[in-house]
DNA sequence: TAGATTGTTAATCGATTAACAATC
DNA sequence: TAGATTGTTAATCGATTAACAATC
């Protein structure tokens, strides 16, 4: 059965509803209305109940949206509900920061394992992973339910291990790659090109200077 | 005078555009077309001919477009011809590995100074920086022609530094810190939520696992 | 000149916003 | 019940694609 296809702009802006509910709920309060989550968020109240609509009614008319409830909803339309292991590939400077950050174990994202092919790295602990050589990375991927690797290598090569992972089952890669990995339509990929949003932001910076000499 | 605004769509597509051309030039291709480059890089051509002309002509009927002319004229639009100092606030993981990589260097981003609140990391070393207190930042802005802060610290305190930097002539934050700054509409702001990023391959693994059980 | 390919206008598609009937 | 606010349809806006005349 075809599921109704969402689009990526939406899916792109729960993570952000995610958050503010996740402050909200902490904060303890108990509902809201479209209009008052509007404010905060500064988006339309329009948008956030054709948003919602997308995945079924999550409110009540006359009364808006149970805080808890909703929040809970999209962590699960997220995925969140569900535990994904995940590896690293590429131990450098930025695969190590990423492999330290804590909260996204909270999110039931589990650190797996680390790979790298300078052998000066080799051994090295990250958080109580060792780093593992690539020539252990396909059958490790294989042999441990790796759902999501991460690949903080540079561009050079990161082609080929991506082609690896595909050939042994990973479902998702997170790119930090500084190149477009073109792989069957199964592997989910999300790319963050650090660089790219940099120059985003110069355009930005030399555009406003320009209007405003 | 009102510079024709363009769109964040478009501005958002260029540093692919730019990425592809520098490869192209390296190679040593002279000419390309929007149909050859349209392939290339999986667009339409329509879409990459009107993403140019927003700029004015950079093409010529019956020949195309001249790679490294085409080149140089996106890496304008981007700023990347001008140097931009740049400071990281945040010395922990993530701050370290931004400040160790050089190719920021390369497209004209200055790597100036480095702030964290934790005594233990003052005076430590990233790439000739040392890292500063906090107690230095506003100064330190103010005097050495900073225009871009790199924001890499918990989302507690984030918005207290960012609202410190606006008030020290910053004029763009890129944004690592989990949370929305509302800053005057002068200083540009980049996010870069890596966690929402990691959350839309979660829903995209997850609505893949569903469509196909 | 003839062929190729841009620059640009027109058509389509999709996303956002507005409006309001349904309903709690 | 009356008031509030959703869910949903309709209207608008903007972005993408198609088409083709202009021109190298």
């Amino acid at each position: 059965m075809e599921v109704k296809e969402i689009s990526q702009a939406v899916i792109g802006r729960l993570p952000r509803y995610f958050r503010y509910l996740g402050e909200l709920k902490d904060e303890g309060v108990e509902r809201i209305s479209s209009q008052e989550l509007s404010e905060l968020m500064k988006v339309t109240a329009s948008q956030i109940r054709q948003d919602f609509n997308n995945f079924g009614g999550f409110g009540q008319q006359g009364y808006g949206y149970n805080v808890e409830f909703l929040y809970n909803e999209i962590g699960k339309i997220l995925g969140l509900d569900k535990k994904h292991n995940f590896i690293i590939v590429g131990a450098g400077n930025l695969g190590r920061a990423l492999g330290n950050y804590m909260n996204f174990e909270r999110r039931g994202f589990i650190f797996r394992g680390m790979f790298d092919r300078n052998l000066e790295l080799i051994g090295k602990d990250v958080r109580g992973i060792k780093v593992m050589p690539m020539e252990e990375l396909e059958s490790f991927v294989r042999e441990n339910d790796i759902d999501i690797a991460v690949l903080t290598i540079p561009k050079t090569g990161a082609v080929e291990v991506a082609d690896k992972l595909a050939h042994n089952g990973i479902r998702a890669i997170w790119n930090f790659a500084h190149v477009d990995l073109n792989l069957p339509k199964e592997i989910q990929v999300e790319n963050v090109h650090l660089s790219d949003s940099l120059m985003k932001l110069s355009y930005n910076i030399n555009r406003y200077m320009q209007e405003n000499p």
